[in-house]
DNA sequence: ACATTTATCGAACGTTCGTGCTATTATTTA
DNA sequence: TAAATAATAGCACGAACGTTCGATAAATGT
């Protein structure tokens, strides 16, 4: 039973970097095979189907996610500090993670849309999660005094969303290598905008976003 | 010469719909020719390669863009309502057009950043010019006094296309079916921030949520 | 109407896809 | 170390993929 999950981490590794250029549906198990040195029915028999293969690379991207953005995160305080260390972990994952071909988790998103099944079912579940994580974050903010008290959470968090996917985009389309400071800048942009100044230190002295409209 | 062209374009309006649903990729010889009611041979001949029909179908996508974005808003007057026309046609456009699985241009976008070759090129190309065209609206609307003089027109443009992609996936991954709507909120408020705020003048033109931050 | 171009079909090609089986090794347990 | 179990390889399958080619039907120009 050992060597047996030995040998499936080091497949996934193989899976992870495969599906971040080509895809969850471009992933296949022969290439994978090869690639992995082993032969296609031996690795087969490691997921049982080809969806069992794709499930097992969304949760290895789930656990990235927990590692290289969340649990760093968690260690800040609750509050605008803490938000901006998600968002921050967030825009850059990928280059931490060493996956050439960008977010697996967005590019999933889009090209199983339309395909209902487990596979749909859990990419749609783990984006929601992270919506929620976004909202929450959001609140503890407000809570600290950190945003205006009439902040759309679900909002601000949907916003915050976008510009990942913007900043993924621009990224992998266009080549832009500023994409990520493009990201923070609109980022910080919509922090403001509730009330979410740039001082990290205190932020319940200056009330309104009166005098903010052009800085930056 | 003139039957051929006729029977591409029929064919070309069930490829649309499919690739909306299963992608470019996913956008298959065989089911297109079962689907258009023609052998595969037959098919084929019209675009030589799948190559061939990828490109075909970007293009339609881009006419599709040109027909329902683009030139019913070119109508309304350079500014804030041209500006505002483009966003609106374009959440809406894949509605419009009756495509069952969402934008494909997008979603070609996220499929083939790491494909090179000649249709991520179209795509590339595609999207660059949109947004280009996004940028050229906010300038006019600043050089019509509707929007601050120290806007970044570019980043405005990045901020607009990330909502697009955000009501995107809320729309069809998430089901939400008010996802464009919330695009808008945030769009609006946007504007809001660099000065375009609802003019009180036509207050009754449109659903006036903008400034309102925790509506729904 | 006929000749010619154009459009479409049918069949087959080599590959690759995902997925079963049956051996045959490695590895773990007793 | 022997027995039991887990992990991997080999082989084959039906289906679907994109693509080619020669034949046939339909549309077009004269």
């Amino acid at each position: 039973m050992r060597k047996g999950q030995q040998t499936r981490t080091a497949i996934l590794e193989q899976a992870l970097a495969i599906a971040s250029q080509a895809g969850l549906a471009g992933l296949t198990i022969g290439t994978l095979a090869e690639r992995s040195g082993l032969s296609k029915s031996g690795l087969f028999a490691h997921f049982g189907s080809k969806e069992g293969l794709q499930l097992a690379v969304i949760q290895g991207v789930r656990q990235l996610y927990s590692d290289l953005v969340f649990q760093p995160a968690i260690q800040q305080q609750p509050g605008l500090s803490r938000l901006r260390a998600i968002v921050e972990n967030w825009l850059k994952w990928t280059a931490s993670a060493k996956l050439p071909g960008g977010c697996i988790m967005t590019a999933a998103a889009y090209e199983f849309d339309d395909w209902p099944g487990p596979v749909r079912e859990l990419v749609s579940q783990s984006l929601r999660e992270l919506r929620k994580t976004l909202a929450r974050s959001v609140r503890l903010a407000m809570e600290a005094g950190q945003l205006h008290q009439d902040t759309d959470a679900d909002q601000l968090a949907f916003e915050i969303f976008s510009l990942y996917l913007g900043a993924q985009l621009d990224a992998r389309l266009f080549g832009d290598p500023h994409a990520y400071e493009r990201a923070l800048v609109a980022f910080e942009n919509l922090l403001e905008r509730h009330g979410g100044g740039e001082t990290p230190a205190r932020a319940g002295d200056r009330p309104a976003r009166a005098a903010a409209s052009g800085a930056h």
